[in-house]
DNA sequence: AATACTATCCGGTACAACCGAAACACTTCT
DNA sequence: AGAAGTGTTTCGGTTGTACCGGATAGTATT
């Protein structure tokens, strides 16, 4: 399966993902983190800036804004993101906490858009921030409704333990899936920020099909039982809501 | 000056320039734009989805949440946009237009940053969306504080006409990059957008370094001359205070 | 079923990526 | 000032791999 699949791509793509983690680098830095010859890393940093994706600056490169076009141009066009447009701002404002909308990508649970309510806790969340599926609400929201199949490979690949509260048994997760399929939105406590509750609801189109999730995150203090049903209710109603906008525009 | 430098990269890119233009696209479809051999543009395809900055849905390739990742993080880091936080806002509150935050990179003018008053034109301005210099309020802020010698590069490669509003004249930019100089803000008249009218201030470091611009963009129709005057007080006035705040955090 | 199209696989060859080494640019010591 | 250290950039020969033509498999269209 692994190919060769043109290494030249593949160290590209490392040098920038470096780039992206440390917010720059001088090359000779980069070569001793990726174990590659200077001259080599200076070669690819030169073709990168050459396209315009990275930007050097007096010895200093680091990556361009050219990924945040690339990104939001993306974005744009998810139907998804157009669908849930006002919904985000409303739960927001209904709840006073965090909300964030999700999609899954590459068995990855990733940030799309995010919208803070009044009272919403200071994360760093901001969009293309992916996590683990298994560990939050929003991707046991999704994951509650993607094929058996792919629901075993994941769990196969071996489920990481976020924080102490993650589930990692692979029987729980389909319990707990099977749960949110019954009552309509996923929880998670604690599973991967110590001290956050979130609560989630899936967004699906006509075919069943799972596009995304909207999600709301809120300290575990603030967030007792009935707390949590009212929240529960809203993000539904905002799911539900994107929906028919989805399956109508 | 162009040496070689790595062909491989430049495809590469190409190929996700050409993704992010169409929003996504077939091998062949790309193959055809781009005049590469199909079978080239797979084996590079799949390299990119490898990296994981391209999906692959059923044929289908799209670049990935990837970009958007790595230029939130890039922008998160970019001091200008932390310095201006809560400005933007006023800004937009305080004219109830459509107000940016601009930075310069690869000689062209990036929003980093959108904040819509509630009067705002729905104006297709994204975080990443790139502009000519020389065309826009924000760019000439900016060209008015670079080195003459920079300044000189650019003529030199040529004014593009954005609009029969744009200016061409290298001898009548100068005269009014002076005028900013002067006042302290810079003006668009349909330069860009026909119709829309766009006041920018210069941010500057206290080395007197250009960090970037704030502008402020409505339909010429609201945008007498008193309400000019106004508003490029309140975005002055927003430039001061980011350029404290960067001066002092 | 036959046709047309596109994606994927394969493998030999040409060529460009690769990296060692040397030149160069800057600092920072003595 | 000179020397030594640190990091960047240039250069060119070799070697490995990107490249693409062609074959095959897969999918849609008639």
């Amino acid at each position: 399966m692994t190919n060769t699949p043109n290494r030249s791509v593949e160290r590209a793509f490392r040098i920038v993902d470096e780039l992206s983690e440390n917010g720059g680098g001088r090359a000779s830095e980069l070569a001793a983190r990726l174990e590659m010859p200077v001259s080599t890393v200076h070669d690819y940093l030169q073709a990168l800036v050459e396209t315009g994706y990275v930007t050097a600056e007096d010895k200093e490169y680091r990556t361009s804004t050219r990924f945040l076009e690339v990104g939001h141009r993306q974005r744009h066009r998810l139907e998804v993101v157009k669908a849930v447009r006002d919904e985000l701002a409303t739960v927001a404002d209904e709840t006073g906490e965090h909300v964030t909308l999700l999609i899954e990508e590459h068995d990855q649970a990733v940030i799309l858009a995010v919208q803070e309510g009044p009272d919403a806790i200071n994360l760093f969340a901001y969009p293309g921030a992916r996590m683990p599926l298994h560990a939050t609400a929003p991707g046991k929201a999704m994951l509650a409704h993607m094929d058996d199949g792919r629901v075993a490979e994941l769990v196969d690949q071996g489920l990481v333990e976020v924080t102490s509260r993650t589930v990692t048994d692979p029987d729980v997760l389909l319990e707990q899936l099977e749960t949110v399929r019954q009552r309509g939105y996923a929880v998670d406590e604690g599973e991967r920020i110590a001290g956050m509750v979130c609560i989630a609801a899936p967004v699906l189109d006509k075919r069943e099909q799972i596009q995304g999730a909207i999600c709301v995150c809120g300290p575990e203090s603030r967030l007792g039982e009935t707390r949590r049903e009212e929240i529960a209710e809203v993000v539904q109603r905002a799911a539900n809501v994107t929906q028919v906008n989805l399956d109508y525009v």
